[in-house]
RNA sequence: GGAUGGGUGGCUGAGUGGUCUAAAGCACUAGUCUUGAAAACUAGCAUACCGCAAGGUAUCGUGAGUUCGAAUCUCACCCCAUCCGCCA
């Protein structure tokens, strides 16, 4: 949700961000209704005005009749204001929900484009590893090597289901050990989100009503949440935040659900595109200033290249292109790894930052230097998914016999330097 | 699932139909005093919207209702706490 004076300020930058992220809106519907919403706010205030006016005359004490004349007047009044509140009622109600649907201004950044297909690439790190041999994809390397079935997690969870096992699992385990202490040393506060989270949180982090259709719904009304930024965001929900502790920098861990309402038929097979997997994730939220905000959506970012880099596994990065932007969002990356079963890169982690667009509606604020009160900012960034991120493991560092590499940095936590169970 | 009690400003918390213009305390800000600080004292201190301003309006969980007038009465819903039951 954006402040209705800047976009009575700026609806030329509205309408072109609209534009821009391929949002169908209209600001001048808007700013007809907010015209309309003013003209009958007055008559209703001014009614009130006179009515707690006679209020008061009549808790004053007046003789008899002066009274009777006074209630009896007012009673009359109090028909038109009835009126008169209708249709301040109907009109906010169209006024709340165009305000849920403006989109948040694109940053000047921002490439223009359609889909993820106009996405720029802003950096490529590593060397493309070329196989002597044809590569196996992730499916049947960790079948193979017993780490995934597939078969049995359709039967026991449906479409898309899976159980990670033996070194899958541990492997699993090694990459979340390993990201923890990665990601704590750069001063993150570590938190386990719930995921089964309630309504409000959700139109909050702006994931409703827009996009409830890729949500789990509980019959208590509840959803099961695709991130930990939706459980962490709430955290702060309805507080007034104190500065000196900005900018707050959450590592979140959670069990991710999505339903994938809109990949029919995308990613079927594999580890790549599940209904349930579990993922660290970074959430910051800052001081109300655009250059605070660009400079830590740049820092997180940064933060899970430098990750992967430790993984030794090549990436590159995108700047998304205004049609691949959410609602809230005001620029985000996307950094996709090397997946040489598919001879092209997958993303892996999408690093976003939101201005107060989420804390507006989640009521999140803190006391500037003035003392007055400010929403803050807020930005997110994938650090790290599983099982995703095994399958550039797995095909990055295969071996010709089908055995597995496991990068350097993993084997601490790991175990093993190996992933070999063809033949057992 | 059953029972009971609650939801008031940044926080605690008083307030059962009309000076509520929401008490009081804490916290915060400024000042006095002090070498400095603390303490004490004095003053200030909710938010949003409309308006050039004077000022006006709204907000006591949310929504509806009763009333000339609602934090206060009625109804529905949401949320919280405690106890009982069930349970990893």
């Amino acid at each position: 949700m954006l402040d209705i004076k800047f976009i009575k300020e700026n609806p030329d930058l509205i309408r072109e961000g609209a534009r821009k992220k391929l949002i169908n809106f209209n600001v001048d519907d808007l700013l007809a209704v907010e015209e309309k919403r003013l003209a009958i706010l007055l008559s209703v205030e001014s009614l009130r005005a006179e009515q707690n006016r006679a209020s008061d005359e009549v808790a004053k004490g007046i003789d008899p009749a002066a009274r009777e004349l006074l209630v009896s007047e007012m009673k009359l009044l109090k028909e038109q204001l009835k009126i008169k509140e209708d249709e301040l009622k109907e009109i906010m109600s169209s006024w709340q929900s165009l305000m849920l649907q403006v989109p948040n201004v694109p940053d000047m950044t921002v490439p223009d484009g359609l889909s993820d297909e106009d996405n720029e690439e802003v950096k490529k790190w590593g060397k493309i590893p070329e196989f002597s041999f044809v590569p196996k994809n992730h499916i049947d390397l960790m079948q193979q090597n017993g780490m995934v079935d597939f078969e049995r997690g359709v039967k026991v969870a449906g479409f898309r289901g899976y159980f990670l096992k033996g070194d899958g699992a541990l492997l699993s385990f090694a990459v979340w050990q390993y990201a923890q202490k990665f990601f704590l040393s750069k001063g993150f506060t570590p938190i386990i989100a719930p995921s089964l989270v309630r309504r409000e949180v959700f139109l909050g982090t702006g994931y409703i009503p827009q996009g409830e259709e890729d949500l789990y719904k509980t019959q208590d009304g509840d959803f099961l949440a695709g991130t930990a930024e939706v459980g962490v965001m709430g955290y702060h929900m309805d507080e007034v935040l104190n500065k000196e502790e900005f900018p707050k920098k959450y590592l979140g861990f959670s069990p991710c659900f999505r339903r994938e309402a809109g990949s029919h038929g995308k990613d079927t097979k594999g580890l790549i595109r599940v209904h349930e997997f579990y993922k660290w994730e970074q959430v910051i939220l800052c001081e109300a200033s655009h250059e605070e905000s660009v400079k830590l959506h740049e820092w997180l970012n940064r933060n899970t290249e430098e990750f992967i880099e430790s993984l030794g596994i090549p990436y590159h990065t995108v700047a998304n292109c205004g049609g691949d932007l959410g609602l809230g969002q005001v620029k985000k990356y996307d950094i996709e790894l090397w997946v040489p079963g598919e001879n092209k890169y997958r993303e892996i982690s999408s690093a976003s930052y939101f201005h107060d667009f989420q804390t507006r509606r989640l009521n999140i604020k803190y006391k500037d230097s003035e003392g007055k009160l400010r929403f803050a900012h807020s930005l997110n960034s994938t650090a790290i998914p599983t099982p995703r991120i095994l399958v550039s493991i797995v095909e990055n560092f295969q071996n010709v016999d089908g055995s597995i590499t496991v990068p350097e940095a993993l084997r601490p936590f790991f175990g093993k330097d190996t992933i070999n169970n063809i033949n057992s």
